[in-house]
DNA sequence: ATTCATTGTGTTACAATGACACAATATAAA
DNA sequence: TTTATATTGTGTCATTGTAACACAATGAAT
């Protein structure tokens, strides 16, 4: 595939003209957690000319609100929209931004970035993570990046300056919420099995599940609706279908699953 | 009380080269939380010339991890040293940065910020909380501080800009921690009651727990040590003095109080 | 028709929780 | 000195939640 080496007009203008759009300093980053094949992966582009998966992330427009400013990066990297996105950390190490990452990029089409340009500056990230359901999202593709895609999350490689740690804060944050909040809606279809659920917080967890002990838990959390079909297809009998009871789920994602104390 | 109204020398530097020391556009809060005679408090300063308390707070020096900046500041605002303080939201409202508080104060030293000024551009303010030994601290007062003191959670007035919601979203995190993490530690004296163990959760949780089934849920934790002493002076059976176990509470800290899942 | 994998449902032992009873004891009142 | 009062230490009991496991039901492959 012939790769775009003509330097985009947008892109000569982020670096002359950035500082008087963005904010200076501080940017945004996202992890998008799907699931597939019973496999968590996460969403990660490849900009031209970085050698490395990078979260898909951006900056912040001068009277744009943090959370506006990611719906609107990852809309604008991958193409979705309308999902529920969570702040979850920020990631500010001095060391964290790289220079050189965007020294190299520019180089490659010609440019050389002036010692004092806005973007060779530190810069401070906003981390925020989503959970979307893999099917329902077609990724875009863009001119100035090589590629946007799903990846395992058991499969990743050495990622853009800190984007590792941005990631296992990510899951981290996903595994402690697990516990108190329900999880599965903006993962799973809309219909769904007792197994493939439970599949779900497998992977999350990484730990096995008693399969007799899971049902009656979720099932005792009051956000099922257990339908009448089941899904056929297996050599073996066939499990019935659930959707989540969307009143009961908003309930629970307000108050935790257990109301302790 | 003979207010200083001499413009300090830093003061005035911070004016004119804050921006070639301070990442600009980026502040930190903090929200620390103090226990005493059964309420909770919250440390609050009055800078000269602004009417409201606000949450100690400050800027980021070029090279400075976020972390290390909000020790620095709380140690520069309070005193306050060595506490452990833990990063819970960003606020990046762009309404939230409220120019006219620095134009104000300026003001009544003589001094009109220009119109481009670092100070006046938007800042994006990284929360962090802590929970401290009230006991412990010794509180600094600086000259540009009319105050710096100990207000109850239930009496804050209103706040400069906004942090009445940094106030709040630091309270409903230390209210969500306290299902899965120890408290105490660092609210309490070394040696302590169950009845003022009590409180403190009553108090954080805002409601009343059966004095019986508290004592056995925190034992059941075993991170506490009883000691042989009572403590004395009430008209009634003396109650048991008991320590934290420093390895198990630690242990806890990291582990969580219940595996779950 | 038989076999196989996997599902729906149920049981049992044990641990955790909420609600409450009663004896012990440090001080105050008589 | 005795008695009263408030509050603590300890324990019980019914209920609920959890972990571990048994067995029948069923969709598809043989």
């Amino acid at each position: 595939m012939a790769k775009q080496t003509k330097l985009p007009s947008d892109f000569k203008l982020l670096l002359e003209k950035g500082d008087k759009i963005y904010q200076t300093g501080i940017s945004v980053d996202c992890v998008v957690f799907g699931f597939h094949e019973n496999a968590l992966k996460i969403l990660l582009i490849k900009v031209n000319y970085i050698n490395k998966w990078a979260l898909p992330g951006g900056f912040i427009k001068k009277e744009e609100n943090i959370d506006a400013a990611a719906y609107r990066i990852l809309q604008e990297r991958t193409g979705i929209n309308n999902i529920f996105l969570q702040e979850f950390s920020v990631f500010g190490s001095p060391q964290r931004s790289d220079a050189s990452v965007h020294q190299n990029r520019y180089q490659e089409y010609g440019i050389k970035i002036p010692k004092d340009n806005w973007l060779t500056q530190r810069f401070i990230t906003v981390g925020y993570f989503a959970l979307i359901d893999f099917t329902e999202v077609e990724l875009m593709q863009e001119s100035y990046l090589e590629g946007c895609n799903w990846i395992d999350i058991n499969k990743i490689g050495p990622l853009m300056m800190d984007h590792e740690t941005i990631v296992s804060k990510a899951l981290e944050t996903l595994r402690n919420q697990i516990a108190y909040t329900p999880i599965g809606k903006n993962l799973l279809p809309k219909k769904f099995t007792m197994p493939e659920l439970q599949k779900l917080y497998e992977t999350i967890l990484n730990k096995k599940l008693d399969r007799r002990n899971f049902q009656r838990k979720m099932i005792g959390f009051g956000i099922l609706n257990r339908l009448t079909e089941t899904r056929k297809g297996g050599a073996h009998k066939a499990p019935f279908l659930y959707t989540f009871n969307d009143k009961k789920y908003q309930k629970a994602l307000k108050e935790g699953l257990y109301g302790s104390w």
